[in-house]
DNA sequence: CTTGCACCTGACGCTGCGTCAGGATGTACG
DNA sequence: CGTACATCCTGACGCAGCGTCAGGTGCAAG
């Protein structure tokens, strides 16, 4: 044998980061956070690891893996088994929570491919910001459920996903109707103008598409609207109800 | 109506914030850096949103919503229709690959739980270990697979997860028995010591069982170990490699 | 002795804001 | 008109986990 039997044989920095895949500048940083000091250094002021640095390295590298924060990560290896295991199903329902939100995300930028594909695979703008306002929608709808209704994530996720094909249309055709109206705003267009008759009846033909035309559910809806907690953000802005209720007024259009 | 015609209404960042869910400090850094800039100031240097600043800010909710980075935020909003969509295409494509990272971690966790629940909840410290190390394996193997092999990491997944029952068995054993040896390496454990006897056999049942003790395959399996790109991470260290022969040598083990 | 590589410390950069700190404004009420 | 009290302002540090210089030292080989 050439090699000499170098048992409790110590390792650089440059060693250590190669055989475990580790920069060297991540070896640096845990010393620095005090998770990792190398039990040597020479006189120089080089470090040497041991194995039982390179155990420890070994530990934390599959708990960074796993998505542990470092913080973590350095309480863990110093304790029991049982709470190592109650950190990782800790862990895991974070991963878990994380994983449907990417989830959530990736099937929402996939319904916005299916119908620009379905469009022949061009978008107008217009097409694109109403879709996008849906997004928008979903997204309020979603903060509605979990922070009103108190629903969890998930529950929310599903009722979202529960809504009807005709329903989802029309909540389309919302956000678009009020995408509208909020460019109309922008460009200073007056509710008595023509294009705020337009809208106007939109918005109408909205409501009575959405209520059914019974007042009682429109009543309902007021009311849904009205318990809503202070400060909690709306579907549109203050702006755009006067605006509608300007222009209803202006051209006489009955809303109920 | 009380309320005045303010069409072109604008509003502080305290309500833009309360209407569309964000903070104030959110307000400010976009600001800060460009993205969201109000479109007027009152004299005293307060800031004030219009409408075309709230449609703005919409867009801007959605797309990090579905985690857009800013950045490219910024450069979408005046962007065609086209380039967004290709822009949320590969978003998507960078949300499943995340996706995917996490799943694969909840999956290890899960097989770590499901073994703990199979010694009754309650685990010693060694066979966490070995779970661990296991684990370790895993994630090198994965490496390997991708970095060597040039699989794409799907493709390093199900590589990894169609390993048989009994070869994941057998995965599990080394690792538990590398940890063993590295264990014995920071005791300083003599190589002619009775311990240290015990590992090597252990390493020669385990190099016969995965040869199935053909000395044909041990050199493949050699070939490929020799194979590996110079700095590529190891499973073990050469300070087991060499304990594991000098104890070898000292009990006059023949391996092979 | 020089070359060249590996090592050292220190410090800023990145993402997307949260969270003070210290002070100026705005609004409602008496 | 003064006084609370909420809201607004700017500026700056903090966080997670390192990447990436910058400027200087150590070490083995030719």
């Amino acid at each position: 044998m050439t090699r000499s039997a170098d048992m409790n044989h110590t390792f650089t920095v440059g060693e250590i980061a190669r055989r475990t895949a580790v920069t060297v500048r991540t070896l640096h940083h845990y010393e620095h956070i005090g998770l990792l000091v190398p039990s040597e250094r020479t006189a120089s002021g080089h470090r040497r690891y041991g194995a039982r640095d390179v155990l420890r390295l070994r530990r934390i590298v599959t708990l960074t893996g796993l998505g542990v924060p470092l913080r973590e990560i350095a309480s863990l290896l110093d304790a029991s088994p049982q709470s190592v295991l109650e950190a990782l199903r800790a862990q895991r329902d974070e991963l878990v929570e994380r994983r449907d939100r990417l989830e959530a995300s990736i099937e929402r930028i996939d319904a916005l491919e299916r119908h620009a594909s379905a469009n022949g695979g061009a978008l107008t703008r217009g097409e694109l910001e109403s879709l996008m306002e849906t997004i928008a929608m979903e997204n309020w709808a979603h903060r509605y459920m979990t922070e009103v209704q108190g629903m969890t994530p998930a529950e929310a996720e599903e009722a979202i996903r529960n809504v009807s094909p005709e329903a989802a249309e029309g909540t389309r055709k919302w956000a678009a109707l009020i995408a509208d109206v909020e460019a109309a705003l922008a460009e200073d267009v007056a509710p008595s103008s023509e294009r705020a008759r337009a809208l106007a009846e939109r918005w109408r033909d909205l409501v009575q598409r959405f209520t059914g035309g019974d007042p009682q559910k429109h009543a309902e809806v007021k009311k849904f609207y009205a318990g809503l907690p202070a400060g909690f953000p709306r579907m549109y802005g203050e702006a755009v109800d006067t605006f509608i209720h300007e222009a209803q007024t202006a051209h006489r259009i009955v809303c109920e």
